[in-house]
Formats: structure tokens, C-alpha cells, sequence
RNA sequence: GGGGAGGUUCCCGAGUGGUCAAAGGGAGCAGACUGUAAAUCUGCCGGCAUAGCCUUCGGAGGUUCGACUCCUCCCCUCCCCA
């Protein structure tokens, strides 16, 4: 607790305010951190997918700077509400986890929350510790402090109210439930993304109702995927994560546009406000090749769940495959399971070895000039090889696979 | 409870007796171009050892030479009225 004395409120504020969406209300942060006393920092996750990745991470990295200047982080896991399913940002009902799953997912987020986060100064809290035992009564006198009509207001639902889709009840209980966790755990301030902010308003009104000063509310910009348009989501599948070789994490850093580039550095990348100005002026000027800038930037990305020396090396693979097409050092095996006279079906084997689909897929490739062995192209969906030599067949840019 | 509209391949969405493995768009994949960039252009995009065959249009039956299209029942969703 003593780092943070010698930090001005002034200080803090700076900290808090970068890279942020907004923060409501800024005055009652400054009342909340001139009382001197740590702050309790809210942020939840709903252990809905059992993998964290960089979207997380731009929130993440904000409880960290909260921790760094000596409050407390409360990291609350959603093992109650992800059995319900926030629909929030999505267009449909998402379907219910079992409590299995939840606890399983529970547990990687944990571990890879902490590559950030020290675990020392974090409180990890549980939502079903409290809302498990949430007496009918008293639940119904939850769903009593608010109106359908202010349900309404937030925006998803409206959306799908007016395009006739399905709500059901249950979605309307999540913001309830989300705001009563911040009821339970007394938070100070509430983090989120930005398609958050009704959610953590209802947490405010809720607080506010028990008879509590309402949470200031923080929320940072949702990250882009790496499509650049939508935000980053596993169901969209454009999503980086923590959990992901070194080598898988720097090609979907590569393979981003520069303009998303800019956007990546902004909000996943340590540098100082002064670098992030300079550097973009440099990428603009041509005083840094964007592609230099990109290599850097994964390599930053990587050595944050990985260790420099692994980042090192996943640049010089990639440099290796891609800009001199070499093969990549550790191409995958694959058994064949030859026939009498010695050889196989091409496509067959690749099938097999799991680099396609099926052997539709395969025929297309071909014909799409796709599939070549030991640098030779192959034009003949029919094409056998024979046992003897193993073979090395790559297909399109980015697969491989030895068949021996 | 009454009335109306719907459920199509990963997503959106056309199709209303054969010409349908099903238009169009998106996503994805491949090729060209590149910085594995992005953008763009071209092709592919259910399965099968593939000029053919097999399984698909909420589910189960039925009518028909033939059904995504017609009939019956069932399941699911939305709207209006109560």
C-alpha cells in the first residue's frame, strides 16, 4: 500500500484515463482515490469459452496498472452467470454451459489471467459463492428494483425486440445478477468493454439501491480481431489466443492489415503515449517500414506469454517459411498405410493425416494448383506416391505434412 | 385462448412440383499480386477413389413417375389481439 502514497491523485487519473472509453463518473473516482484508501477494483469474466485472448487482454492489462498503483483487484469469476449466457453484443440467444465445463474453463482462465496479473495482490472471487444461495424471496426482490422498460433500453435487446427475435427471461436477469455481484463484493470501481456500459450502469443503480456509493465505471475499447472489422470472438474465429504456439501467435500478428497494426500497438503493446505518436508518424513518413514495425510488434506480443528468446525464434521461423518459402522446421508425421504394391492415394493419405477435410477438399486443391511435393506441383487428383523416400507435401501456403 | 408470419447448406438469405447439392451476399480456402501484409482480381466452397453415385432444405408420415416446393400431425420462433 505504500507505492501508491507517493502517487498524486493527479497521477493516477493519467494512468487510469489512457486508453479508456470512458470513465463515469470521473468525479467520484477523484473522491473515491483522494480517501487514500486502496480501491476495490471489479472486473469480471464469464469462463463461457476456456480460452483467454488478446481482447481479454486490453482489460487485463488495465488491472494491472490498477494494481501496480496499489488497489485491489477483485477478479471475479462468472461460474453463476455463465450458466446463463450474456447475450450481451450478440444478435441471439447463446446456449447454457454445464457446471463441468464452467469449472474447467474456470481454471485456464485463472492460470492465464496471472501471466498479467500478480497473484499476490489479486482477490479471485467466485459470483455462485453469493447468487447460489440467493433465497427465492430475496431474488425476486432483486428483479424488483428495476423495469422491463429500462431492460429494453440496452441496446441488444431492443435491436432483436424490434427485428423479432427471441429474448428470454433469463437474459433479462443477467444484468441483475451482474450488478448484485457488485452489491456482494462492495466494488469501488467496475472495469469492462465497452458493449459492457448498461450492464455495469445496473451494477451503479443496484449499489446505489442497497444503500451503497455506486462503482465508478471504466470501460476500454472492445479490441478488433484479426479480420480488423469485428470484435475479437473465438465464434468468429478471428481471435488470437494466449494459450496459442509462439509461432501461431506471431503469423496472426503478420497477417493483420497496418491499419489494425496501428490500432494493436495502441492497446496491446507497453510503449509510451510519445513512442506510439512517434512511431505512427514514422510508419506514415516511411521512416519505418511497416512490415519492421509488425515484426516488432509480434514479437512484443509473444514475449509477453512466451519468453524473449521464444519470440526471437518464432521471427526467424516465420522469416524463414514465408519470405524464403523454406519448410518450417518441425513438419508434422504421418504414418501411411500403404497398399500391397507399395504405394498410396495423395489425397487419401492427407485426409488421413488430418491437413484436409476430406478428400473432396483435396481434389479441389489440387486442381486449384495448391498441392505440391518436394517443391514439384501436383496436377492429378489421382496422383499415387510410393513408399520408399519419405515425402514432404505441402499444401497451400501454410500447411505441411511428412508421409512416411 | 384467437388470428397471422416463419424455420433452407458455417452465417444472412432466394427458391414454392422436375432444368436443385439448391440464386445472391458474408465468412472460409486456393491461385495471382505482395511485406504470408491489407486491398484487388480469379476460382472453389455437402460427401464419395467423383464424366457417375449418395445424403441434405425443423421432425415424422403421406400424395406423386418425381417434393425444398402439395397434404396431415408434431416441435420451435416471432407479431397482433385477449
Amino acid at each position: 500500500m505504500s507505492d501508491k502514497d507517493n502517487i498524486s491523485v493527479e497521477e493516477q487519473l493519467r494512468i487510469i484515463r489512457r486508453g479508456t472509453v470512458e470513465i463515469l463518473q470521473e468525479d467520484d473516482l477523484v473522491k473515491k482515490l483522494k480517501s487514500g484508501r486502496p480501491l476495490r477494483i471489479k472486473a469480471g469474466f464469464d469462463p463461457t469459452a476456456p480460452d483467454l485472448h488478446l481482447g481479454h487482454t486490453v482489460l487485463i492489462r488495465k488491472l494491472k496498472q490498477f494494481q501496480d498503483l496499489g488497489h485491489t483487484v477483485c477478479f471475479l469469476v462468472g461460474d453463476f452467470t455463465a450458466r446463463i449466457g450474456d447475450p450481451s453484443g450478440r444478435n441471439e440467444t447463446r446456449p447454457p454451459l454445464t457446471a463441468e465445463q464452467v469449472e474447467e474453463n474456470a481454471k485456464t482462465y485463472k492460470e492465464q489471467v496471472f501471466t498479467i496479473l500478480d497473484p499476490a495482490k489479486t482477490e479471485v472471487v467466485y459470483n455462485s459463492h453469493w447468487l447460489s444461495s440467493l433465497t427465492p424471496e430475496k431474488f425476486i426482490e432483486l428483479t424488483a428494483r428495476h423495469t422491463v422498460a429500462r431492460m429494453l433500453e440496452r441496446d441488444d435487446f431492443s435491436k432483436r425486440y424490434a427485428e423479432g427475435k427471441p429474448i428470454l427471461i433469463h437474459e433479462f436477469l443477467y444484468p441483475l445478477l451482474q450488478g448484485y455481484d457488485s452489491v456482494a463484493m462492495k466494488a469501488d470501481v467496475e472495469l469492462g468493454g465497452n458493449d459492457q456500459k448498461f450492464n455495469l450502469l445496473v451494477g451503479r443503480d443496484l449499489q446505489r439501491s442497497y444503500g451503497q456509493a455506486p462503482q465508478v465505471i471504466v470501460t476500454l475499447p472492445l479490441l478488433e480481431g484479426t479480420d480488423g472489422v469485428r470484435k475479437m470472438s473465438k465464434s468468429y474465429d478471428n481471435y488470437i489466443g494466449l494459450h496459442e504456439s509462439p509461432r501461431e501467435i506471431f503469423g496472426k500478428v503478420m497477417s493483420i492489415s497496418d491499419d489494425l497494426m496501428i490500432r494493436y500497438y495502441e492497446l496491446l503493446s507497453s510503449i509510451t503515449v510519445e513512442q506510439f505518436e512517434k512511431l505512427k508518424a514514422d510508419i506514415e513518413s516511411g521512416a519505418i517500414h511497416p512490415k519492421k514495425a509488425k515484426v516488432d510488434l509480434a514479437k512484443e506480443i509473444v514475449g509477453c506469454y512466451h519468453d524473449e528468446q521464444i519470440a526471437e525464434n518464432a521471427a526467424l521461423e516465420f522469416e524463414n517459411i514465408f519470405t524464403q518459402k523454406n519448410l518450417p522446421t518441425d513438419i508434422p508425421l504421418h504414418q501411411v498405410s500403404w497398399e500391397d504394391d507399395g504405394q498410396t492415394w495423395l489425397i487419401g493419405a492427407l485426409r488421413d493425416g488430418g491437413v484436409i477435410k476430406s478428400a473432396s477438399e483435396g481434389r479441389r486443391l489440387v486442381k486449384q494448383g495448391a498441392v505440391s511435393i518436394d517443391g514439384l506441383k501436383v496436377d492429378d487428383p489421382d496422383f499415387k506416391i510410393s513408399k520408399g523416400n519419405e515425402t514432404t507435401v505441402k499444401v497451400g501456403k501454410k500447411r505441411f505434412l511428412r508421409l512416411v
